[in-house]
Parts: C-alpha cells; sequence; structure tokens
DNA sequence: TTTCTTTGCTAACGAACGTTAGGATTAGTA
DNA sequence: TACTAATCCTAACGTTCGTTAGCAAAGAAA
C-alpha cells in the first residue's frame, strides 16, 4: 500500500525533476509532465497536492544530503581544516553527480518556491556556505591555506563544483571519483600552502 | 524620432532584464513588464514585436560583449598565453560586473530562445570557451601553466566566474578592478607553474 | 463477497497568458 | 496649418494554465 504509493510518487517526482531540469519549473506545464508519465494531467493531483509541492521536494531534499555529506566530511575535527575542506568538496561533488538533475533544479529553480519556503531554503543555503567559509577561515588561521578572503575563496570554490550539473554527463569517461578529485586538486593546488 | 524610440525601447529592454533576472523568463508576464513600466501590456507592442524579441537581444548583445573583450585582451600575439589568460579573465569579469542582470540572464535564461536562436547562441557560446580552452592550452604547452586537462581547467575557470552575476551588488565595497584582479588571482595561483 | 485503497479518467472551472486591432493623443516637422 | 511618427489606450481574441469534482476500474485486504 505505502510501497506502491511511494513507487509512483517517486515515478513524477524523478519525471518532474528532468522536466524541470531540462524546461525550467515555470515553463513546464502540467499537461507536458503527465504526457512524460503516460497519463492526463488531473491524474497527478491523486499523488501530489500541487505543483509547487513537487519543487519544494526537490530543493529541500538535496538540501539534507548536501548537509549530511558535509557533516559526515567535516566531523573529525581531529584532521586538519585542508582535509576535511577536501572531503567536503569530494562530498559536495558526489551529492552532484549522484543526482544531476535534482541538483540543477537545486540550483537554478528554488526562486520558484513561494514564502516562506523560499526563504527558509535561501536559510539551508547560506548556512551551508558558512560551512565552506569557516573551514577556509579555519584552514587559513592554521596556515594550511592561502587566502586573503575566506568568504571570496568559499564562493569561488563553491562556483566552479555547482557549474558541474551543467556539463557532467553520467556516463561518460571520467569516474565521479576521478572528477572530485580533479576539482578538489585544481581548486585546493591554488589554496595550499606549497612548501 | 529615432533616439526616441530607441530610447523607450531601451526602457523596456533594461526593466525587462532586470525582471527577467529575478523572476525568470518563463515566469515574467508581459502584464508585469508593462506594470513595471507604467503602461499597458498592448502597448509594449508599439515598440517591439515579441517577447522572445526582448530574451534574443539581451542574449546576443552580451554575447558580441563577452567576444569583444575576449579579441581585444587575447589579441596581442606577443604576450606570453598567461598573461593573454590572465586579460580575457579581467574582460570577463568586466562585462559581467559591468551589466549584472543582463549578464545573470545571459547565462540562465537561454533556454527559452526558440530554434533556430538557441542552436545559434549555444554555438556562440561554445566558441567563446573555445577560446579559453586554447588559452590554457597554449599556455600549458609553453609551460606557462600547469593542468591535466585543459578543458576541465576552462570549465571550472569559467564556472568561479560566472558565479559573480550571483552575488555581485554594484556599489559594494570592492571595485570591479578589485574582484576582477582578486579572482584572476585565485583562479591563476592554481593554474600558474611557481618557481 | 464486501470493502478499501490506489490509480486513473473526463470534463470543466476561473484565471492568466501572449498578442492583436483599432483608435486616440501628443510632439515635432514641413 | 497639415502631416508624420511615436506613444499609449481599451477591449478583446484564442490558448493554455493549475487545479478540482465526480466517477470508474482494479487489486488487495477483510
Amino acid at each position: 500500500m505505502e510501497t506502491a504509493q511511494l513507487s509512483r510518487k517517486d515515478q513524477i517526482d524523478q519525471t518532474a525533476t528532468a522536466l524541470f531540469r531540462t524546461r525550467g519549473f515555470a515553463a513546464t506545464s502540467m499537461r507536458e509532465l503527465a504526457a512524460a508519465l503516460g497519463m492526463e494531467a488531473g491524474s497527478i493531483y491523486s499523488h501530489i497536492r500541487s505543483k509547487e509541492e513537487l519543487l519544494h521536494r526537490i530543493c529541500f531534499r538535496l538540501a539534507d544530503e548536501f548537509f549530511a555529506g558535509f557533516d559526515a566530511a567535516s566531523a573529525d575535527a581531529a584532521l586538519p581544516a585542508a582535509r576535511r575542506l577536501r572531503r567536503a568538496v569530494e562530498s559536495h561533488v558526489w551529492v552532484l553527480t549522484n543526482d544531476v538533475a535534482a541538483s540543477a533544479v537545486f540550483l537554478h529553480e528554488w526562486r520558484h518556491l513561494s514564502e516562506p519556503a523560499r526563504t527558509e531554503f535561501l536559510a539551508l543555503r547560506e548556512r551551508y556556505e558558512a560551512g565552506f567559509r569557516e573551514l577556509i577561515a579555519e584552514g587559513a588561521a592554521a596556515g594550511e591555506l592561502f587566502t586573503l578572503d575566506p568568504a571570496f575563496a568559499a564562493l569561488t570554490l563553491l562556483a566552479s563544483l555547482n557549474w558541474l550539473p551543467t556539463w557532467y554527463r553520467p556516463g561518460g569517461s571520467l569516474t565521479t571519483s576521478d572528477i572530485a578529485h580533479r576539482l578538489a586538486n585544481q581548486l585546493l593546488f591554488g589554496l595550499e600552502v606549497r612548501l
């Protein structure tokens, strides 16, 4: 009972995610979504309450995943900050590549959330970025990293990572692990102090 | 006559740019745009042919500016590739900060162009990215830059730059020139060979 | 067998959409 | 003065939008 419902709901979520990603939330109609699922528009409402609920679920699920990954990566306070930062970068890449479509929606379509969800979302995002900022600041204070401005560095770093969904295609020649390492290297070799 | 028409047209372009940026192209209605201009929706069509024409003009004007800046920055073949790359990065930042709203539209709303404009736009964009790729490859071949993969490096570099419109606000504490230098430093010190 | 849940349909609602037609006003030009 | 171009209006067009109501089939649970 519960499983069957969730299964169909998940199909809807997944198809909606793909459409929101390629056409954008506002430009995707419920009739388009229904057609992609092989059903009629009205039928979708047996499973969801509103179109925005779909967007809400996508955005906040991804936010959860980013936080869970970051927390796991940065939990071990015994590690040097630079090492924790590298792990956090790799976790971010992992979440991104694990579901590129949802990530793209998370990054670009959140603005179509209405209040208060929008404000709540932005607060989460700010908190997440603050995590990176603090790791960088900590690493800079410990002499492991070099940057004039941790906030600036964090923005630039996340920017590079967040561009990934626009070019990454699953099944390419690079594994997600390759990508994570390369990105971390390219970004951190600009930050890490070399003897 | 011509000036007056262009002036009003420019007002429309500018207001449309701001709305497309904050609400997205698809979610911005002509009635909203008209209200922001203090006029009625139908009146706009004395100045433009269609809503998409507005988007088209924004996207392709920015593309022109990016190309003009890049060409000027990389024209002097006597300069080392790394130096030309730095100038290209600074030019990119200059175009971005010179009109953040239009840049954000250029970066995020082009997908709402219909064919053949969309394909044409993507070709321009690809050509622009290729310019950076080639500068990086050239610098790598000359031993001025270090990267395992010029394409990868170019993507990451442009990603950092293109995130700028999401956080930059004109009139902040940093001048655009400061920003350009800092970004170029942060990105190139990860690429430039240090003795 | 009866009951309930899941899933889907058709038909329609009111609202909003981009766009157009046709006319009015205004300011500058000849 | 007459003419032209620019600017904007009202009213409406056909379409599409998100969503709802009411009903039906189908399978699982009792």
